[in-house]
Parts: structure tokens; C-alpha cells; sequence
DNA sequence: CGGTGACTAGACAGACCTGTCTGTTCGGTG
DNA sequence: CACCGAACAGACAGGTCTGTCTAGTCACCG
């Protein structure tokens, strides 16, 4: 048994099993052209594995779809909450958030909310419809929390205004790739942070 | 001739050019679905016309969505204009435009920005983006001379802040469908306001 | 050493897509 | 009436997509 896992570590380094290639060749194909667009071929090209692999581990395109976005939400998700525990201040934090959505702008890769991008494809009412509300609204909360622990006046509505920045900012990185957005984003919450304390 | 344009109108009042009734389809399938998932046979099904009359008034599906970007550009900056111009005062005017945009979230068929979701299906660098930067540009044109006749401080970072709530309060009413994106988004633009007037 | 399970390579079916082309119908004009 | 151009219906070609299936390879384990 720990033999066999010691071999399979060693195994991984060099080329790791196939699910987990198939999900990295979809985060970058998915995320960079849509998840319409890109076919499964290219994904398991990619990937470099055959395609009996891709529908054995996830069954349809749906399926590694929604592996994809499930990945891109606790990897954001994490992260996120990591900035504002970074910051004992809950104003702090919740710039602190802004400023670690700011740092992804600067990625060369950088192309919006993955959960907007998937959701612009789709219909209303579907799985990935109801995979970007439950992203969304897991936000929502990471806000609300840090108003509550701020003690601003209506928290519920200054969350709100914090993901309109939010996801205003992620939506303009994405099509401007402009410097001003990351400022026009911290200032707007310092704003209506500092008007909801006074 | 004259006789020829009498004719005309009598006869679109019962049924419209073609190349009309192609881009109402368009506006309806694209808005709701998607410009990539819609295919050219489900335009011309619910438009009523034949497949050649299509590709001889817009030339290829391309040009079709094209016709159709240029169409929406039109009229939501005109509405948002019209909004604006409704109200001589200024800040008075920039809240005019969030009421104008608010109002389309009522609509059942509300679905977002059309640029926004456009290009979510496209690879950026192409027509598309180009148009949505165009777009998003002169929607930002309108928020900044409102704020130059109101005498902000720094009314191109107040533009981008404003700009951010728009398309954020956009992107949430698409997904959330929820009454109180337009109660935030008016309260957000009415705190930075305030603020930046201070 | 023989077997077993995971993986690979690639052909294939069936559906759908864009774009073209062939005929046909029909209202308006000379 | 004869004609002409616009629009119609629909078949068709060529390509791409998802998903299935067959056949072969290879590492590991008893």
C-alpha cells in the first residue's frame, strides 16, 4: 500500500494520471476562449491523454465542465477569504479582498469571472446558471460578514454595493485591461466603506 | 416612385423587409441564448424568411451578429442619452441613467449587456471585443461629462467608479434577478456622488 | 510469469453548423 | 401580356461537434 503510493508519487511528478491533466487543460482552454468554443479534442490534445479518459473520469463534457467550475470556486473562493484573514481590521480585509482581485488583473491570462464567462453560453435556469449564483452568493457573504464585524449600518446593502464593484471591476479588467480599474475599485470601496461608518 | 414608397409602407405595415424581421429574430434568439448556441436556421425560422435572404442582406452569420451589436449600441446609449438628457441637473441626470438601466431589469427578457455576453463566446481581439470597447468607451463618455458639468473632483476616476457600478449592476440583475441589485446600485452611485462633491 | 486494470490511439456514428445552389412563386413595371 | 427582380422553400456539400467503440500497450501484482 505505501509502497505502492510512494511509486504513484513518484509517478505524478513526471506525469500526473490523467484527471487532473484533463482539468488543467480545461481551466486554461475554458477560461481563454469559452467553454462553448473549445471542443473536447482539443481539451484531451491538450491534456495529452486519449478520450475514453476524459468521459471514464467525468463522464460528458458536462461533467468536466462543472469540475472546472467547481475548481475555479473554491480556488477563488480561497483565496479571497485567505486576503481578508490576512487583515484582523474588517475594513482592511474587505480592501484586502479588492486588492487580491486586483492582483489577478496583472495576470497576462486574465480574462473576467470564469462564472460570468460560463454563464454567457448557457441558458437561464441550467446547472452552470445555478453554479454562478451559489459562487455569487458565497461572495456575497465573505462582504457581509466583514460589514457585520465592521458595524456599518446595513450591512446587507453595502454587501450588495461591495460585489456591484466587484464584479463591475472584473467584468471592466476584463475587456479594458486598463490600471484604472484597479483604482477606480479600491477607491469606490474605500468610499462607500468610510460613508457607511460615519 | 412616390407611389412606389405609398406602396412600400402599406406593405410593411403587414409585413416588414426581411432584413427588419432578421434582425427583431436576431435581437430576441441572440439576447437570450447566446450569439454562438443560436444557430442561422433558428434565426430565419422564427424571422420567417429563406436562408438566401439572410446571407444576401448581412452577407455571412458574422455580419448578422454585427447588425445586431450596432443595433443594440444604438439604442441602450440612446435610451441612456435620453435619460440623461431628461434631467438639467447633472447628478440628477447620472442617477436618471441608473433608473433608466434599472428599469430594464423588470423586463422578463432581461439578460444582461448584450457586449458583455457577446463577447464571453469570442476570443478577445475581434470584432466583437473591439465593438463592446467602443461601447463600454462611450457609455463612460456620458458618466464623465455629467461629472465635469457637476464639478466633481477627478471626474475620470468618479467615470470609471461609475462605470463599475453599471456593468457590475448589470451582471448581477442577469444572474440574481433580485430587487435589490437596482436598490444597491442607485444607493452606490448616490454615496459616490456625495462623496466626490463634498 | 500470467493476468488485470488503466490508459492510449483512432475510427466511427449521428447530429448539427455554415454557406451555396437550384428551382419556384409572385408583385410591380414597361 | 411579358418580363424581372426579390423573396421563397429546401436540398446539398463540407466541416465540426459529442459520445461510443474497438484494439493495442504497458505497468503492476499475486
Amino acid at each position: 500500500m505505501s509502497h505502492t503510493a510512494i511509486a504513484m508519487s513518484v509517478e505524478e511528478q513526471l506525469r500526473r494520471p490523467p484527471r487532473e491533466r484533463l482539468l488543467e487543460a480545461a481551466r486554461e482552454l475554458f477560461y481563454a476562449e469559452g467553454v462553448h468554443t473549445v471542443g473536447v479534442d482539443r481539451v484531451i490534445e491538450r491534456a495529452g491523454v486519449a478520450k475514453a479518459s476524459l468521459y471514464s473520469a467525468f463522464g460528458s463534457k458536462e461533467g468536466l465542465v462543472s469540475a472546472y467550475l467547481e475548481e475555479y470556486h473554491d480556488r477563488v473562493i480561497g483565496r479571497r477569504r485567505a486576503a481578508a484573514d490576512s487583515e484582523p481590521d474588517p475594513v482592511r480585509a474587505i480592501l484586502a479582498v479588492f486588492d487580491s482581485l486586483a492582483r489577478d488583473y496583472q495576470r497576462p491570462d486574465y480574462n473576467g469571472c470564469a462564472f460570468s464567462g460560463a454563464r454567457a453560453e448557457e441558458p437561464a435556469g441550467g446547472p452552470v446558471d445555478a453554479a454562478a449564483r451559489a459562487y455569487r452568493a458565497e461572495m456575497r457573504d465573505i462582504f457581509r460578514e466583514l460589514c457585520i464585524k465592521a458595524g456599518t449600518r446595513e450591512p446587507d446593502l453595502l454587501a450588495w454595493q461591495l460585489q456591484l464593484i466587484y464584479s463591475g471591476g472584473a467584468e471592466s479588467a476584463k475587456i479594458e485591461r486598463n490600471a484604472e480599474v484597479a483604482a477606480a475599485q479600491r477607491a469606490a470601496a474605500e468610499t462607500l466603506l468610510r460613508a457607511a461608518l460615519a
